[in-house]
DNA sequence: AGCACGCCGACT
DNA sequence: GTCGGCGTGCTC
């Protein structure tokens, strides 16, 4: 009798399908091979080799082809626990595990030598106790203020795993990051790095995936997604920016990469080193309840001190008076004063465009999107109205859609409007801007780096992009446009999230001798993230948020998933929401609220309801929504997603 | 009758 | 996801 093995393959199913195993050794679980899938031929991993009983309603097709080559045991397994605890279908972890084609490896590994720097006393302290967890899975929270050199830190210990000939991975948030870091790792190893990120050749891709497999000690640095590489040897793994929120930003797939690397760690029973100068309320937690060891290193990098935050309130401006319309004429008496003295200033504010709304002054009509509930963007550079979800793109109207007026106005700043009157008002200086938009790949990224090393600008207006990691000595000032901009919403964490981002951008500036200062334009200066960010403050303000959460019982100390439910009819998607609702069950332990619309409630023309579920720790929520959908056929226009632990309620 | 297009369901 | 099947509707 044939052999029958159970294959995973990339797909949307979530369970392996059944294959005839015609070749005479024996099948092994997590090997690869190519089986005819539909009309074609397709790279999958034997998940299973003792199949019992086949149901024989349908043709069991053959393994076409067997390689030598195996995803390592320990890999299999952080890959189901992975499909497992986010709710990810089987077929579609292994599309982004696999590569398309298994290419020849043409592995050049490139040896190392690493040249140790001094190292403060502090920073030699947390290297020595990330070493002594070496070879356990161990979780440190390296915690230091911005600037306080825990690159360096992290680094020593790669080098160590490294000459130990064991393979390092390096998660950093985002690919605009690995452009900085490639230079210093060149400096510190006289090599460089491995880059993994989504645009990478395919060509490097395949190497890596390949060097990843075989074993070969190497330090690589990656997006979220190279935490699917299937490492053989991994020694030590690294989350830089452990907070930030793009680790948990994808639309196929939601995970979390920070909890999936310390999920990946304790398979593999390795290290893992959490990285941050603003550590989440989670990491913190989880720090104080001694589950973490939190490691701290309190002073700058060579002396170089905290900026002076100040607070500027934008109550009782008289608008007509000021020389820029959004600036606090503090704010630019100080910018103007660093022009004269050749030093750099950056201001943040986080909105890409020329205006977030463009509005009728006759008629009072707001220009939104034709298939999402969101206002148009108007840019100017490239002159539009953009739709920041769906990518709808139109001219600008001359007259109002609505009256036909021809008095439409652009309200309120984004990074264009804010270069513009600048350029208009400070003629000599040399302005960049900084958005998504104009700065959207590695090579665009590198520009803008080296443009603002080489002082080759004076002021840099940008968005969030470049309130993270980047080292820019010159830049003497920060001046946050809009330092509300995130505190409303209907998000739990939007406090913690702003206190993050504006505590990071603060630390943009005074990283060397010269000393920097801070200015956060606020309508609410007495708001409690303001005067934590303002003061340097962290611990009160992680005290008072954690009291908050707790007396609510949300994350860290209970637990949030939601279920997004969209589709084209919205009567159709509600009323299938109100069957679930009523066919949920029963749990004590379980607070299901919903179904209501969700934040945005239209997107793309998909009518938007969610459920929010909230439970205590260690609930097995995966098995309870399981169990809830087998109770009830969804019908199949109407579309499911599933987030455990969402970061923001969308 | 012949063919283009779009939606739906299955994939072993 | 991605492909093929099949129904609708338009054209020769």
């Amino acid at each position: 009798m044939l052999r029958k093995i159970e294959v995973a393959v990339p797909s949307i199913l979530d369970k392996p399908l059944t294959y005839i195993w015609p070749f005479a050794e024996f099948p092994k679980v997590g090997q690869l091979v190519e089986v005819p899938l539909k009309s074609k031929v397709t790279l999958g991993v034997v998940w299973n080799t003792k199949v019992e009983q086949v149901d024989t309603n349908y043709a069991i097709k053959e393994v076409v082809s067997n390689y030598q080559v195996y995803l390592p045991e320990a890999f299999v397994t952080f890959f189901k626990k992975f499909a497992d605890y986010t709710y990810t279908a089987l077929g579609v972890l292994v599309k982004h595990v696999l590569p398309k084609e298994l290419a020849l490896p043409e592995i050049t590994s490139a040896k190392y030598v690493y040249s140790a720097p001094k190292l403060t006393n502090e920073q030699a302290a947390a290297s020595e106790a990330i070493l002594k967890t070496f070879g356990n899975f161990h979780i440190s929270l390296l915690d230091g203020v911005t600037g306080s050199g825990k690159t360096e830190i992290y680094l020593e210990s790669s080098a160590k795993a490294y000459e130990n000939g064991q393979q390092v991975l390096i998660l950093l948030p985002e690919i605009a990051l690995t452009a900085q870091f490639r230079q210093r790792f060149i400096e510190k190893f006289g090599q460089k790095p491995l880059i993994w990120h989504s645009q990478i050749t395919a060509k490097q891709r395949s190497q890596i995936w390949h060097q990843a497999l075989q074993g070969a000690p190497c330090i690589v640095f990656g997006a979220r997604s190279a935490l699917l590489l299937p490492f053989s040897n991994l020694g030590l793994l690294v989350v830089d920016e452990e907070h930030d929120s793009s680790y948990k930003q994808d639309e196929v797939m939601l995970y979390h990469a920070r909890d999936m690397a310390i999920l990946r760690a304790h398979v593999e029973n390795i290290p893992v080193v959490l990285v941050s100068a603003t550590p989440s309320l989670e990491t913190i937690y989880n720090a104080m309840q001694g589950k973490y060891t939190h490691l701290k290193v309190e002073s700058r990098y060579g002396n170089a001190s905290m900026p002076v935050v100040n607070i500027l309130s934008m109550r009782d401006l008289k608008k007509s008076k000021l020389a820029s319309q959004w600036l606090h004429p503090i704010l630019f008496q100080e910018i103007q004063s660093r022009l004269f003295c050749g030093e750099q200033t950056l201001l943040f504010l986080n909105r890409r465009g020329f205006a977030p709304l463009t509005v009728c002054g006759g008629c009072g009509f707001k220009i939104t999107c034709k298939s999402c509930d969101v206002a148009l963007v108007q840019h100017r550079n490239q002159p539009r109205l953009h739709c920041h979800y769906c990518n709808f793109v139109q001219p600008i109207p001359e007259t109002c859609p609505e009256c036909n007026q021809p008095d439409l106005t652009a309200c309120g700043p984004g990074v264009e409007r804010l270069s513009e009157d600048l350029i208009r008002l400070l003629p000599n200086a040399r302005i960049l801007s900084v958005t998504s938009d104009l700065v959207n790949t590695p090579k665009r990224t590198q520009e803008m780096v080296d443009g603002i090393l080489n002082n080759q600008y004076d002021i840099i207006v940008g968005t969030q992009m470049l309130s993270k990691g980047y080292h820019f000595p010159n830049i003497t000032l920060v001046g946050v446009v809009d330092a509300d901009m995130g505190l409303s919403g209907p998000d739990l964490r939007c406090a913690e999230r702003t206190y993050q981002q504006l505590h990071q951008v603060s630390g943009r500036c005074g990283r060397e001798q010269k000393p920097g200062t801070v200015y956060l334009q606020t309508f609410d200066p007495d708001h409690l993230v303001i005067q934590a960010v303002a003061s340097w403050d962290q611990e009160n303000f992680v005290k008072l948020e954690l009291e908050d959460r707790e007396i609510h019982g949300m994350p860290p100390f209970g637990r949030l998933s939601s279920l997004v439910l969209s589709g084209s009819d919205n009567t159709e998607v509600l009323s299938f929401c109100r069957r679930l609702l009523n066919s949920a069950p029963k749990h004590s332990s379980i607070m299901i609220m919903g179904p209501v619309p969700a934040p945005l409630a239209r997107i793309k023309n998909q009518f938007r309801w969610r459920f929010l579920l909230k439970y205590p720790r260690g609930f097995a929520i995966q098995q309870f929504i399981r169990c809830w959908f087998n109770g009830i056929s969804k019908p199949s226009n109407i579309r499911l997603i599933v987030d455990i632990d969402p970061l923001a309620f969308h």
